[in-house]
Parts: C-alpha cells; structure tokens; sequence
DNA sequence: AAGTAAATCGTAATCATTCTTATAAATGGC
DNA sequence: GCCATTTATAAGAATGATTACGATTTACTT
C-alpha cells in the first residue's frame, strides 16, 4: 500500500479527496510502523493547528474499512499502520514502544485445524510483542 | 483452579478474605468463560446492591496478577476467565458472543523462530475468534 | 457558478477505567 | 472475645480514549 494507491481507492469508493487526508496517508507511509489516534493528533496539528479530533477518529476508522489501514490495540489504545504492501496473509513482531513491526511470514492457522461444525472461525489474532533494538538501546 | 484453590491464594499473599471476592471467583469457576468487568458488575448487584465499580475493577484487576484470573481484551473492554487448570501453556477459541472457549493445545511459538539480538521477544498473543454453536443457534 | 452531498470543526457526551477520601470490615495479638 | 492495625469498600469525582452532534465549510457534479 503506497499513498496513491490510498488516494486511489478512497476516490473509486466515492469518498472525497482532501489535503488532511492525503497528510494522513503520507504520514503512515512515511513511519511504516504503528501510530495511535494520539500520535496522529499531535502530527496533524503541527501542519492544522485547528484540526478535530472527530476528523482523525473518522478517518482512522474509515480507512481501516477500505483496508488501507490495519488495526490493532495495546495498552488501551487502538493503534494503526499502512496496510502492508505483500498481499499474503501474515503476521507482525510488534515493538510496544514505538510501534515498529517486523514480519512474520507465517501463519499458525495454516497447519492448525481448529474449528469444526459446532464453532464457526471468523478470526484470529497472532502477534509478538517485544523492544526493537533501537528501543534498547536508550 | 478452583475456588478454593484461588481463596488459598489469596490468603498465602496476604490479602484478606471477604465474602464478595469469595462470590466473584465463584461467579468464574461457575461460568468459565470471559466476563466483562460489565458482566460482572450485574450480576453481583444482585446478591450486593450497592457494590462498587471501583471493588469490582479493583478485584479483578488483583486476581489477575495472582494468575487467579486470565485477561483478554475485545471490542473495546478488558475480559477475565478463571485460569485454566492444566498448567502448560496454551491459547484459546474464543466465542465473541458469550465469551466461552475451547482450549487449542498447541503453541505457535513452539516451532516459529522470531525475533532474534535485535529484537527482543516479551510476550504473544494467539486467540482464534468465532461463534458456538449455542451462539449460532439464535 | 450553483447545488448537493460529504467533510470538518468545536464541543459535548459516552464509555471503560482509575483515583480519592472517608468509612467499614477482617486479621492478629492480647 | 476485644482492640489495634491494616486492608477493603462505597460513593462519587476524575481521567483518557473514543464517539456523537449541530453548524459551517468544502469538494465534486452538472
């Protein structure tokens, strides 16, 4: 997922184009790496000092529906990150203090049958939570 | 773990015995499955009108670090179950609708090599989501 | 350029959870 | 069993994240 790509499905669901938005993409393409609703408030309101909370939350929940953002959730706080560009379905190693993933190719529901007729499977959820090395280091 | 099991433990680390944190794990050990702090809330303002959000957040929140009660988080709210008996490690199916589960035996992280000097690995999370067959029912 | 639907702002409301302070209850030593 | 100490609780206020709302502005269509 790329900002254009972004810009690109936003328009093709009928959804307008605005600045705010394209900023918002860019800065998630720009940190590669997971970003509470926080962290993007402080962002934007350098570049729109006046810019509503309920801008960011619709936003954030909208492009997580057209799948340009994933969501996730730690320490109370959704957080999201660009949907990745490898379309295969993976997992993350995730670092709880800046929010940078590393892949996991992987996925332990390829050989794990779980399920059967009595209970219906809709999701899972597999991640890894760690410090990156960076984050260690101070 | 068992209600007496639990109640042990409460007294071997010194905290005292009250007739609510007696129900509450009874509440569990009757249920097994995930509560909400909500779930919990209403049904012991049945035996205890005037109880306290604060008592039952408070309780939780010292039985889990007891290893009494096992915590997990969906749609926005924090849910505890009683620990599992069996002590080795193990992740869960987990019904969305009522909360109740199926234990998965086996552990992704057993035979998946991640994280490595870089980074380092503190914790996971495998939980596979779905309906019950009663939940499917209605 | 005008009309329409969507986006945004500013603020208030909501929801889960935590904190505070005063009171009440449980445990241990006598 | 009684008292002192310590912990637990109630009631309500405070917090932090998120959502809702009415008014205004903006992007897109024709």
């Amino acid at each position: 997922m790329n900002v254009s790509t972004a810009l690109r499905i936003l328009k093709d669901e009928g959804f307008k184009y605005t600045e705010k938005r394209e900023d918002l993409v860019t800065l998630f393409a720009k940190e590669k790496r997971y970003l509470s609703a926080r962290d993007v408030l402080i962002h934007m309101q350098k570049s729109y000092p006046g810019m509503s909370v309920d801008t960011i939350y619709r936003n954030l929940t909208l492009f997580k529906d057209l799948e340009i953002l994933e969501e996730t959730e730690w320490n109370g706080e959704k957080r999201y990150r660009l949907s990745c560009s490898t379309n295969h379905h993976h997992h993350h190693l995730i670092c709880l203090q800046c929010g940078k993933t590393r892949q996991i190719e992987s996925c332990p529901m390829e050989d794990m049958p779980v399920g059967d007729s009595e209970f219906k499977v809709t999701g899972h959820k597999f991640e890894v939570y760690g410090e990156c090395g960076e984050c260690q280091a101070q």
